[in-house]
RNA sequence: GGGGCCGUCGUUCAGCCAGGUUAGGACGCCAGAUUGUCAAUCUGGAAGUCGCGGGUUCAAAUCCCGUCGGCCCCGCCA
């Protein structure tokens, strides 16, 4: 028997039909005489009837049917008696009369049921998978990511770009995350690393003259995992020579902004809104803000300096500063959840948090209240009205960021201030070009060593390196980091120049990037590009809480694969044949 | 590397703080009944080394220590 007809697309204008329906048993419902059975594929589910007084052979069969059997039905389309409709499923004002059953397929119990209300831990989800993935939940999503990657992939070609594949053993380069290693048999010592992402590669497509590449690329990090972050990931990937930094982000928020009306209707803003970076840190304390929710981080160094109180004063005097968070109603916190704020906030990294009260009547309500003049604080800060309560972290810029753009957050989330119907993308762009890390004494590059600095800025390089900006931009959306690209250095000697000041001697510059130093040599063309995180687009826009719900076959924290119980020791020969010995303390046995 | 939450029949939870009967509910499973259900219903039944190891105790699911696993977070993620 062969399927004539998927499981959601029989109707009225069916009836009288003989179809034949393939797919697993979703529901068993039996009442003695008559038997019903709920037949589920990818499309959908179907009621099918076996009564026993029009067929009573085939009775006796169905009733032998359990969930998750895979069975084929032949029968007739029939009208549902009336009152007997179900209006929740597409389907649900028809009926199939079994006339013919094949088994495929027992299934034994199950150790959960396919539905999408999980009642499963997500551990089992994931070591029984195939279960997992029959969730219509699932499948959505799955359906959802390849829609994604038809469009984007229909919109690239449109626009004249060539999907190029790049290599997936490739070279270990210093700076960036953690890589993951694979030996080389051939040469015995010496590894091939999976690429970060196809940066370099990209890069020399352009400078090869392909103009326009870009690539649903995945790419692997081994560092550790997140709600949103996997050891392997997707991202949509290009790179365009010739073009300046607006032409690639109006590109790609053409691209967004098709993919959320194509699939989802919604109409995202356009132009997106843009910030520079310092305006994210300063307003918000993150380069990656959600903005479906206002709560500004308020900059009071000004009134600090000259206020009574000598943590606030010592702040900004040792050329840091103070700035707050104006909770609305706050006045009704507790004294211990205040408490709980001011642990939060030591261990986000400050030193303490200063609270205030502004009471009904306008008076200050706190400890530390004696040390300032209401009315100076009121005019300090305007947002500030009766009933709310005030935060404020007193430090270096950094911290006091740090610090209460993470609170920010929080107390979004805990006072419901965020919009779940809202879609708030944005641009976060003038990335410095370096940041001190104190642990290696250097600067390293914020972005990657291959951004272009903004022109205005090379001066800076020399003598002012951490106030140089670079020409990145990075997309947000709902304050998840959804992307992030930059124009890139076509100049040799630019390139050389940054190294440079990354501390990265002559030597491993070329032992490391020689190839791409040697491209640039050759007649560069001045390029840029952009890439997206394609796990983390789904996970919005699927409106799921995980990116593993996106991924078919994810890690868990400890990035393993519960399915296949990789990663897993091997065979001592297969060591030895790679001329690799394991120092792990207890040598698995495989 | 660090902090937090969790682990009890196939599944999901209660019981743990205040140690003491036969460890309980729901879903699922099995059997029977049942001709209009769609979370079907009714009756009956089976099903648990309480993650694992050690300790305290007359007695441990319960208290203590260690360990393994899942999730969230910090560090890390150019």
């Amino acid at each position: 028997m062969k399927r004539s007809h998927n499981c959601g697309e029989l109707a009225l204008t069916h009836v009288g039909n003989t179809v034949t329906l393939a797919g697993w048993v979703a529901s068993r419902r039996d009442h003695g005489g008559v038997i019903f059975i709920d037949i589920r594929d990818r499309y959908g589910l179907t009621q099918i009837v076996f009564d026993s007084e029009d067929n009573a052979q085939l009775h006796t069969v169905a009733d032998r049917l359990r969930n998750e059997y895979v069975i084929a039905i032949t029968g007739k389309v029939s009208v549902r008696p009336e009152g007997s409709e179900n209006t929740h499923l597409p389907t649900g004002h028809i009926e199939i009369q079994a006339d013919a059953l094949d088994l495929y397929n027992e299934a034994k119990p199950l150790p959960f049921s396919v539905e999408d209300d999980v009642h499963a831990s997500e551990s089992l989800r994931l070591e029984h998978r195939y279960l997992d993935l029959r969730r219509p939940k699932m499948q959505e999503l799955l359906q959802l990511r390849s829609q994604v990657a038809y469009l984007t992939r229909q919109y690239f070609h449109d626009q004249q770009f060539l999907e190029i594949e790049t290599p997936i053993l490739t070279k270990s380069t210093p700076e960036g995350a953690r890589d993951y290693l694979v030996p080389s048999r051939v040469n015995p010592g010496e590894f091939f690393a999976l690429p970060q992402s196809p940066q370099l590669f990209k890069q020399i497509l352009m400078i090869g003259g392909l103009d326009r590449y870009f690539q649903i690329a995945r790419c692997f990090r081994d560092e550790d995992l997140r709600l949103d972050r996997q050891p392997e990931f997707t991202q949509i990937d290009l790179e365009m020579s010739f073009v300046d930094r607006e032409d690639i982000m109006s590109l790609i928020e053409h691209l967004i902004r098709l993919i959320f009306k194509e699939t989802k209707q919604i109409d995202l803003p356009h132009p997106f809104p843009q910030l520079t970076f310092e305006e994210s840190m300063a307003r918000y304390g993150t380069d990656k803000p959600d903005l479906r929710f206002d709560l500004p981080l308020h900059d009071l160094s000004a009134f600090a300096k000259t206020c009574d109180f000598q943590v606030f004063r010592r702040a900004v005097e040792d050329g840091g500063m103070v700035k707050a968070l104006v909770v609305p109603k706050g006045t009704a916190f507790t004294r211990n959840r205040i408490d709980n704020l001011i642990d939060t906030a030591r261990e986000f990294g400050a030193k303490g948090l200063a609270w205030i009260k502004m009471t009904e009547d306008g008076e200050l309500d706190s400890s530390i209240a004696k040390f300032f003049n209401g009315q100076d604080l009121r005019t300090a800060l305007p947002a500030a009205n009766p009933g709310d309560l005030l935060l404020f972290v007193a430090d270096k810029a950094t911290i006091v960021h740090q610090v209460l753009g993470r609170l920010r957050l929080l107390l979004g989330e805990e006072l419901a201030l965020i919009d779940q119907t809202r879609w708030e993308p944005l641009w976060v762009i003038d990335f410095p070009m370096f940041e001190y890390d104190e642990a290696s004494q250097r600067h390293v590059a914020l972005h990657h060593p291959f951004t272009a600095p903004h022109p205005e800025d090379e001066d800076l390089l020399e003598s002012e390196p951490l106030q140089a900006k670079t020409l990145a931009y990075d997309v947000v959306l709902n304050g998840f980091e959804l992307g992030g690209g930059s124009i890139r250095i076509h100049s040799p000697r630019m390139q050389e120049k940054v190294f440079d000041l990354l501390k990265i001697s002559k030597e491993e510059a070329r032992e490391k990037f020689g190839f791409l130093l040697d491209a640039l040599e050759s007649g560069a063309p001045p390029h840029g590009g952009i890439a997206l995180g394609l796990d983390r687009l789904i996970m919005l826009l699927g409106q799921t809480e995980s990116i593993r719900d996106t991924i078919p076959f994810p890690k868990t924290q400890k990035a393993q694969c519960l399915l296949t119980h990789a990663p897993s020791s091997v065979a001592p020969e297969q060591l030895q044949e790679l001329s690799i010995r394991t120092t792990a303390k207890k040598p698995a046995t495989p």
